[in-house]
DNA sequence: TCTTGAACCTCTAGTCACTAGAGCAATTAG
DNA sequence: CTAATTGCTCTAGTGACTAGAGGTTCAAGA
């Protein structure tokens, strides 16, 4: 039996966020000890584990209780979960994208200042004229 | 003059968003109308301008509030407004990097389920693992 | 057994940049 | 003049935590 703090630890999980996952649902709630301490059982710290992993890749709370629910059905197809994981793929690679896009434009105005005052600031300028950027955001 | 909803057509951004912006001050509390509705003048409609294009290249409300600031004052130096450009740069490609560490367990994940159940599903098994990836995270 | 200090409890509120909705008032077109 | 549209303020919700208040329980040493 671990002790909130004890699994926190474990897990390198800040002991009010699993408070917090419990409440979302994603742990289940624990036993208790005489003075109403949480006392976890091995498999909670197995399923934080799993539940840091997935946030450590993105992963949603929403999507993680969605997963949790289907690991406890061994027998039934797994589509759900490959969903999941593609989806967040394509999210990741979404947000990449973007990102690159920002990214060139933040390098040129951020490197192409050859003023010395605010009034001549390329930075300024280009804040006030999208038309100096190469694409839409 | 224009009211809340012309300068919400031409720039695209909504009216609570505007009222937000202003609440946050970033845009100065406009003149009003006789029955107390907001009436912009063409200043406020350029510095909106900025606001939303320095908010689409990710600064945060802070970073325009400071370049807001700065840009009253045409003949001081401009290095803070160029350093504020060079974090933002620094903090996009900060999280590229963090994103495509990501994308790389996420392909290994989202690709290589050749299971049909929960049981023997392959993200399953790499969400409950983190020594089958690649990186930390 | 007692005491002290660390760890734990619940509850509320704050973060960021909006967005949604309630309930009302003003404006504008016909 | 009326109806439709637009505007006003205020409150609360989003996601995934984090911080703090104010109180209780636990574990270890004397
Ligand atoms: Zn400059
Ligand atoms: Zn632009
Ligand atoms: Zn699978
Ligand atoms: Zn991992």
């Amino acid at each position: 039996m671990y002790s909130i703090g004890d699994l926190s630890r474990r897990t390198g999980v800040k002991a009010p966020t699993i408070r917090y996952y419990e409440q979302m649902g994603l742990l289940e709630a624990p036993e208790r000890s005489e003075g109403n301490q949480r006392r976890f059982a091995k498999a909670e710290l197995e399923r934080l584990a799993f539940i840091r992993h997935a946030r450590d890749l993105g992963l949603t709370i929403n999507s993680i209780r969605q997963l949790i629910g289907l690991s406890g059905h061994a027998d039934r197809p797994c589509a759900d979960a490959d969903r999941i994981a593609k989806e967040q793929l394509a999210s990741v690679r979404d947000r990449i994208a973007k990102l690159q896009k920002l990214e060139e434009e933040l390098e040129r105005i951020a490197t192409c200042c050859t003023g010395e005052t605010v009034g001549d600031c390329y930075v300024i300028r280009a804040l006030s004229d999208h038309s100096l950027c190469g694409h839409e955001h």
